[in-house]
RNA sequence: GCGCGUGUGGCGGAAUUGGCAGACGCACUAGACUUAGGAUCUAGCGGGCGACCGUGGGGGUUCAAGUCCCUCCGCGCGCACCA
């Protein structure tokens, strides 16, 4: 009789083995290879989506595969969990957010285990939590300590209506996401990191992650966004401070005709006080205050500006310019000062047409019919210089190293650098953050926590209005501290740390997770950093990647961290959609695993996810994708449990005798290297099934023949079990123990295949006609390009092709094809 | 605007090094088994009656192009007045 495949009653039953075999922690065994695989962790927001299955099925697919390959793999889980759902929860329905946490967290470990994901819960972290979060004060300490936490004014969003801060992701389309107020803006100390010290650092030490998509090495390039350019001076008529200005092009210097101050820039105030142009300058800072800052910095706005009645100095031709304020110059970049060059820059030939300035051309266009007296648009290209006197004649770019050493040889100017990225404002005004370890005292300013006193604990005694500065200020007992230094009454920070600090360094933690005593032991670290294969999605490309990368940085300058760069190799896994659109609430084609598991069991979800389409790239949900899958593993149950009773009590030996022997064992064995290949080095778990599917195909063929080599197809029956086994672990346990295997699959070794088998005695040629092909023969394999031409061309059929054409050339490749041109 | 991807049957996707386009799966069609079938098995399944034509369009290199080069178009993502 039939056994029927019963997924719910497997999969609970190699749960709880798995659980008390405690199958999947790992150790420091320096006798082994070791791998660290990592997949981001979740933010514990109570259920697991599919993004998570899917994140969390490529990694546990790798995880299984390379401990059956021999590796010592450090596969760990933990919860990014702190947070503001956390608190919203608080506010919105009166429980606290650290319940309301636990119990997501409670629900979700149930659900990964439900999964069968290999994980060595042993390890598992929970930022949340003062074993954690300690260690994230002590290493905050630390960036103090280096000089690379400050705390400064600076303006932050604000909500009138909530009386409360807003982060930047709370504010849509400038208006407050939970009351629709505009947010205006308030001024606050807040502390920042430096990670602009790490920006060159961060930069180049991209070219050594060969690992790393291309895409996400490329938005951080963008992001950290570096310019090589100069800072020079202009003097002010009539003013004795003089403007500095940065530019990326120095070789236009000639061809400046006005500058430009952001509006915010100090001298503004100065260089109009008492003039007849303060009205007008007034108005025109009045009307930009009404702007939000996406409308300030949008592309689309028409540029806008005003004269204030100065002018500057050009410092190499002596040319007096009229000075500006417009809208499209930043205070934060640069140095807040442009010299406008209309001829050659785009938005300064806008602003230059739009107010009737000067355009005067610097640098030759090669195009003829590029009129450069009478530009339509601002030319860009490259050229010979000209109008700029001793420097007429130089290729405008090479000129540009010139131009700096003049002008650092009249102390007028220098090279410089600038980047894009700024540094991190870490404050948070909220509660379900890290404590920021930092104290406030009257005489010694601001001072770390003593070491001793760590964790600073985020106090109960706390009120979830949704209002004010920041909750922890509710407290009538946490501000309340005394100096480390010199003991006298003072302040405790009330803000907490921006989560992302909290990820920055979980992997490093993982390595050594339960440690009491130090961040890590620098020996766990130095065994399994860095981390060989990190898996998650792409929308941490930027941030999350970027702020790992520069904890890491840190903790090895404080000798720390073994390594430099977290992440050897990067997977950026594609995001699951329905009906071609991104799975989400208010679409209403969110597919829940719960659902999916409950139907059809944990193993055919992973099956589906892991074989619709390669990891990289978007899935489009199925139901009868689904279905498929959920056939497919019935099918190879049948086959199992029908070989079982065949081969009960026969071993995997055997030797080749027929041609369907040699066949199975031809298809068995290049499954073998194909699947371990795609596995291994490429991902690409979607070809790996498509191929064992193609196995399961043959096995049946074979199995329907009359006469088989039973000790053979055991062998077969075997090799199946355990390729299948790192998708769809559940199912191949129980085959695994149901075919009669002493031991468990996840432990069992990865099968090895057999070279010779792979060799065929002949194989299938294609014979070509000028490219196009016309015949298939089988030929014998291993025959050299002369001896595979003359055998191919003595067959009959080839002959017959070729009757009363004339050759030109034969193209030869052996073993695949004969290309003949003919006329 | 700049940067990075991507475009292959009705659908998801294969084709790894320039060498048989459409593997594998889904859907569909016909048949078998069956009281029944949404189970299972067998066969078919890019277009065209055909010679042939087919990998977003056009052009090129090559004996040979989905793959390399040029050019245009569509879609997706990221950054976006960064001087």
């Amino acid at each position: 009789m039939q056994q029927q495949y019963d997924f719910n009653i497997i999969e609970k039953k190699w749960q709880d083995t798995w659980q008390k075999e405690n199958a999947f922690h790992t150790t420091e065994d320096k006798t082994k290879e070791k791998f660290y695989l990592l997949e981001m962790f979740p933010y514990p927001s109570g259920k697991l989506h599919m993004g998570h299955v899917r994140n969390y099925s490529i990694g546990d697919v790798t995880a299984r595969f390379l401990t059956m390959k021999g590796y010592n793999v450090l596969h760990p889980m933990g919860w990014d969990s702190f947070g503001l759902p956390a608190e919203n929860a608080a506010i919105k329905h009166g429980i606290h957010p650290a319940v309301w946490t636990k119990q997501n967290i409670a629900e979700m470990r149930e659900q990964l285990k439900q999964l069968g994901f290999s994980y060595d819960w042993e390890r598992e972290v929970a930022t949340c939590t003062p074993e954690y979060y300690k260690w994230m004060q002590w290493i905050f300490i630390q960036f103090y300590e280096k000089g690379l936490a400050y705390k400064k004014k600076n303006p932050v969003n604000w909500c009138p209506s909530c009386q409360t801060v807003l982060a930047n992701e709370q504010v849509v389309d400038g208006k407050c996401e939970r009351c629709t107020t505009m947010v205006g803006k308030k001024d606050l100390d807040q502390w920042y990191l430096k990670i602009t010290d790490y920006a060159d650092r961060l930069l180049n030490d991209l070219d050594k992650l060969d690992g790393w998509p291309n895409k996400v090495k490329t938005m951080q390039k963008n992001w950290i966004g570096k310019s090589v350019g100069a800072e020079v001076d202009f003097s002010i008529d009539g003013f004795e401070k003089s403007l500095r200005i940065f530019t990326t092009r120095v070789d236009t210097l000639y061809g400046v005709t006005y500058m430009v101050l952001a509006p915010e820039h100090p001298y503004v105030k100065e260089l109009i006080a008492g003039t007849e142009n303060e009205k007008s300058v007034e108005d025109f800072l009045v009307k930009l205050q009404h702007l939000s800052d996406i409308d300030r910095t949008s592309t689309t706005l028409e540029k806008e500006g005003v004269f204030i009645g100065k002018y500057a100095i050009n410092p190499l031709n002596g040319k007096k310019i009229p000075i500006y304020i417009a809208n499209y110059v930043l205070m934060d970049y640069g140095t807040g000062a442009i010299m406008a060059v209309p001829a050659h820059d785009q938005r300064d030939f806008d602003f230059a047409k739009k107010y009737d300035l000067e355009i005067i051309p610097v640098v030759e266009s090669k195009d003829p019919s590029i009129d450069i007296y009478n530009l339509q648009e601002a030319f860009v290209a490259e050229g010979k210089l000209i109008n700029s006197d001793q420097f007429n004649g130089l290729d405008n770019m090479p000129a540009q190293e010139k131009i700096i050493a003049y002008l650092e040889e009249k102390k007028i100017g220098n090279e410089s650098i600038n980047f894009r990225l700024r540094d991190w404002l870490i404050s948070r005004q909220r509660y379900w953050g890290c404590p920021i370890p930092m104290v406030y005292c009257e005489e010694c300013g601001w001072v770390p926590e003593k070491l001793e006193n760590l964790p600073v604990e985020l106090p109960t005694d706390i009120v979830f209005s949704g209002k004010g500065e920041s909750p922890l200020t509710t407290s009538p007992t946490f501000a309340k501290a005394t100096c480390p230094k010199c003991g006298k009454p003072a302040r405790r920070e009330t803000d907490t740390m921006d989560t992302f600090l909290d990820s920055s360094w979980y992997f490093l933690r993982y390595t050594d997770a339960k440690n009491e005593n130090e961040v890590f032991a620098k020996e766990n670290a130095d065994y399994w950093m860095s981390v060989d294969q990190y898996i998650g999605g792409v929308e941490h490309a930027i941030l999350h990647l970027l702020y790992a990368r520069f904890f890491t940085k840190v903790l090895y300058d404080i000798g720390r961290s073994p390594v430099e760069e977290p992440f050897a190799n990067l997977l950026t896994q594609g995001m699951v959609l329905k009906d071609g659109s991104k799975m989400s609430k208010s679409v209403g084609n969110v597919v829940s695993p719960e659902e999916i598991i409950n139907k059809y069991g944990a193993d055919t979800a992973r099956l589906f996810i892991l074989f619709a389409a390669p990891p990289e790239k978007e899935l489009e949900w199925s139901d009868a994708g689904v279905e498929g899958s959920y056939r497919f593993l019935n099918r190879v149950y049948r086959l199992v449990y029908e070989a079982a009773e065949m081969t009960n009590g026969i071993p995997a030996r055997f030797t080749l005798e027929t041609k369907e022997d040699k066949n199975l064992a031809f298809v068995l064995n290049s499954t073998i290297k194909k699947v371990t290949e795609d596995i291994g080095t490429r991902f690409n778990f979607n070809t790996a099934l498509s191929s064992i599917m193609e196995l399961v195909n043959e096995m049946y063929k074979y199995k329907a023949l009359d006469d088989i080599n039973l000790g053979l197809f055991k062998h077969a029956i075997d090799s199946l079990i355990l390729l299948l086994n790192p998708f769809v672990p559940h199912i191949c346990e129980e085959m695994w123990k149901h075919t009669n295997h002493e031991g468990f699959a996840y432990n069992a070794a990865w099968p090895t295949y057999d070279e010779t088998a792979l060799v065929k005695d002949t194989v299938e040629v294609v014979i070509q006609l000028n490219g196009k092909v016309k015949e298939r023969i089988q030929m014998p394999t291993g025959l050299d390009k002369e001896a595979f031409t003359s055998a191919a061309m003595d067959v009959e059929k080839v002959k017959a092709l070729l009757a009363e054409k004339e050759v030109v050339k034969v193209i030869a490749v052996p073993g695949k094809l004969l290309n003949v041109v003919v006329k």
